[in-house]
DNA sequence: GCCAACGTTGGC
DNA sequence: GCCAACGTTGGC
């Protein structure tokens, strides 16, 4: 099982919101080293941060899990859709989706600036200079160290 | 709203 | 293939 950080605006989509559905279909993904984590690394049950960007307090706010197989991205096709493509066709999908399950809210959100201030963490991929990823790889210390600081039991 | 750091596009 | 222009991300 691998770990994952995925970002994701609140005011688009937030941790709320998946603990409400459930199970969200992740798409929109419009960055090819994202497209590429997405359809060829991640799998069903490997473990996700979810992170809360362009707003008051980002940071870690919970965990999620993959609950489905990669599959095209059928907004890309979609010319009413704001992650429409036009490079990209059901016989060429060019973007790739799955499904995300809610696992749980931590009671205390992790910040972007306490990760910032962790020595722990100081190679995490978030706190790299200019990285933007909105699927990237942690490890399981990195995974570890967060829960331990949103005084979560592992 | 600003802007640094990237990624993408398209003319040549 | 180069690179300038433009678009996006996301913290501040």
């Amino acid at each position: 099982m691998k770990y994952w950080l995925m970002k994701s605006e609140p005011d688009e989509f937030s941790i709320d919101d998946l603990q409400r559905v459930k199970v969200e279909p992740w798409c929109g993904i419009r960055n090819y080293q994202a497209r590429n984590f997405i359809r060829n690394e991640l799998q069903i049950g490997d473990a996700i941060l979810f992170y809360h960007s362009s707003c008051k307090t980002p940071g870690v706010v919970g965990t999620a899990r993959v609950v489905g197989e990669a599959k095209a991205d059928t907004t890309a096709w979609d010319p009413e859709s704001p992650y429409f493509d036009p490079k990209s066709s059901p016989e060429s999908p060019r973007w790739f989706q799955l499904d995300i399950g809610f696992e749980r809210q931590f009671a205390k959100t992790v910040s972007l600036k306490e990760i910032k201030a962790d020595s722990q963490l100081e190679h995490m991929y978030l706190v790299q200079k200019g990285a933007r990823l909105s699927v990237q790889p942690v490890t399981e210390q990195e995974w570890q160290r967060i829960l331990l600081l949103a005084g979560e039991k592992l």
